[in-house]
DNA sequence: TTGTACGCGTTATCAT
DNA sequence: ATGATAACGCGTACAA
């Protein structure tokens, strides 16, 4: 049962080199190719992978990085749709998925992964603004995509969307529905997304002149932070609250409920990502469609563009993203 | 930079062989160790994965298949959770892990495992009465851990919970505090751990001589199904509900509050799993706790030892559970 | 179109 | 304790 390439050329009567060249796609006469193609199937012959890897430099592996606290990694179906997206592009390419998850420290993650020496490419999150992790993967020679960039990462190849833009475009909406005091619960403080955000919504702020002073509070993405943070916005009086994301915006909706105001008539309300949950919320959440799954796809796209043409420099997809309307920022407009 | 053992060895001024042993742990004088060592870190020598693969037959990286509906996968944090636990064991033996996700075909799946000739093991979620990813990987020669197991899988290596009693003790919970309709949403049919909670159910309700007709209606294990079920059951006289996990009784609870009813004095309310949002439920929810993380971590444990002792038969794993009575079910005690 | 032969980088066995 | 040397199974120039 142990069938090697020689065994089969044996069998067939052919050489080793031609059973490889029928597996692998080569010249071969239509005869021979059947006759061959048959043993394969009746055998059941499957290659060593290791093997084959070691004679010919490609593994058709691709690491999967997403070193993130577990506390965001369980509770966000952002990373499952992110892994699903990857998962579904590589398969299109037969292309298997080695995972690593933030149960190490970055240091140790990074060791291992580059000691895991047959890995074709990497594919990582990088969230955070300082990020040894993504360091060291640039810095080695693996061909790395982030999911996601720092200002600094403009030399490398990745994958993300404008979340400055976006936050821009629901805040002015907030504003267009005639809301003045507008406030942030940010994203977990040092992460891109959220700082990019808070960027986004001052941004639009200060264009409107409207005031930002004690209506930025620092949230942390899940949904307990939104609670907080919302509370403490409407101690602000705040007439809208502009969350970093969904789940954020979840925690929020309770507390206002919680004191006995209504969204969007008291208080207008939008989260970020549009993630399942946000269109069965009582009242359905206004946020920022980001295609989550779309980005795990383009990821694992970009990484075999790189792999397949290399020297070809760095390649950098900004994804669009797509304000979401819904009830939870409508019917509420008081100004013009 | 393109280090072998070779080019080691002859920096060294030793053979390949040593520095081979050195890397290994195998019996080198004190001396030479020191100095390969030396020469090991100054240049940042990473052994080559393929190449050791080949040669010794095993290559540190064990798959884990999850071939779940996206629909499952990407709403319950229980996957996420799993994944983590066994990524936890995992990386505690430096151990890689290769994942597949439901993108594919079982079919196709299965061929490109196989095909990925290099696993030292798998595990793979088996949570359904029929299926011939399961079923072709136990026929396999690949070591084989199941998460869950089918009746039928007597003779495999499995990790799983008794469903059957968890739900028969959280069904006699509801008999004891007075309840008498006590109606089963159930998950997903088909599923192993949907219909042994179904048995569970009613066995219980069988001991406790309650009637189950018209009180059984069928879920999916997602919230939708599970407001729609909770109607239904209202519409019998319920005055008790056990629903086959957290996220089914999170739609009941919202169905049960839609009709103006309250969770526990009008209807009991109970769910499965333990998930952390069942604590923040108002009020918070009784249900079984089921450590999926610990699950997962066992797992992988249980992979080790199959490939350590081989020809040690199958090992198979129930871990407990656990009761965990919150508001949903308590104050509400009518009868004895 | 097909076969020969070398190389891929290790591990592991057998001498020494 | 150390060094040759033979596998490990496949890809691929090169030759035929």
């Amino acid at each position: 049962m142990a069938q090697t390439l020689d065994d089969l050329a044996a069998l067939s009567g052919v050489s080793r080199a031609t059973v490889s060249r029928v597996i692998n796609g080569g010249p071969v006469a239509e005869g021979t190719r059947r006759r061959v193609l048959d043993i394969l199937h009746r055998t059941g012959y499957r290659p060593n992978a290791a093997a084959r890897t070691l004679a010919s430099g490609r593994s058709g592996v691709v690491g999967v990085v997403m070193h993130i606290d577990p506390h965001l990694l369980f509770q966000d179906p952002y990373f499952s749709q992110l892994l699903q997206g990857m998962s579904d592009a590589l398969s299109e390419r037969a292309t298997a998925m080695m995972l690593w998850l933030g149960n190490r420290s970055k240091e140790e993650t990074l060791d291992h992964i580059l000691w895991m020496s047959l890995l074709d490419g990497v594919i990582v999150t990088a969230y955070r603004l300082e990020d040894p992790l993504v360091d060291g993967l640039l810095t080695s020679s693996l061909p790395t995509v982030l999911v996601g960039h720092r200002r600094a990462d403009r030399s490398a190849s990745y994958v993300d969307v404008d979340n400055v833009d976006a936050a821009d475009a629901i805040t002015s909406h907030l504003v267009a529905i005639g809301r003045r005091r507008i406030g942030h619960i940010t994203g977990l403080r040092g992460t891109v997304a959220a700082e990019d955000r808070l960027a986004g919504y001052l941004r639009a702020m200060k264009r409107a002149a409207l005031p930002v002073d004690e209506l930025v509070v620092d949230g942390d993405f899940n949904q307990p932070s939104g609670a907080a943070g919302a509370l403490s916005l409407l101690d602000q009086g705040a007439d809208a609250v502009f969350a970093g994301n969904d789940a954020t915006a979840q925690g929020a909706l309770e507390a206002i409920r919680g004191r006995g105001l209504r969204v969007p008539d008291d208080v207008a309300l939008a989260g970020f990502d549009d993630l399942e949950f946000a269109a069965r919320l009582d009242p359905p959440l206004t946020t920022v469609r980001q295609g989550v799954r779309q980005q795990g796809m383009e990821a694992a796209r970009t990484l075999f563009q790189l792999l397949e043409e290399p020297g070809e420099g760095p390649r950098r997809v900004i994804l669009p993203t797509e304000l979401v309307i819904r009830q939870s920022t409508a019917g509420g407009v008081v100004g013009g």
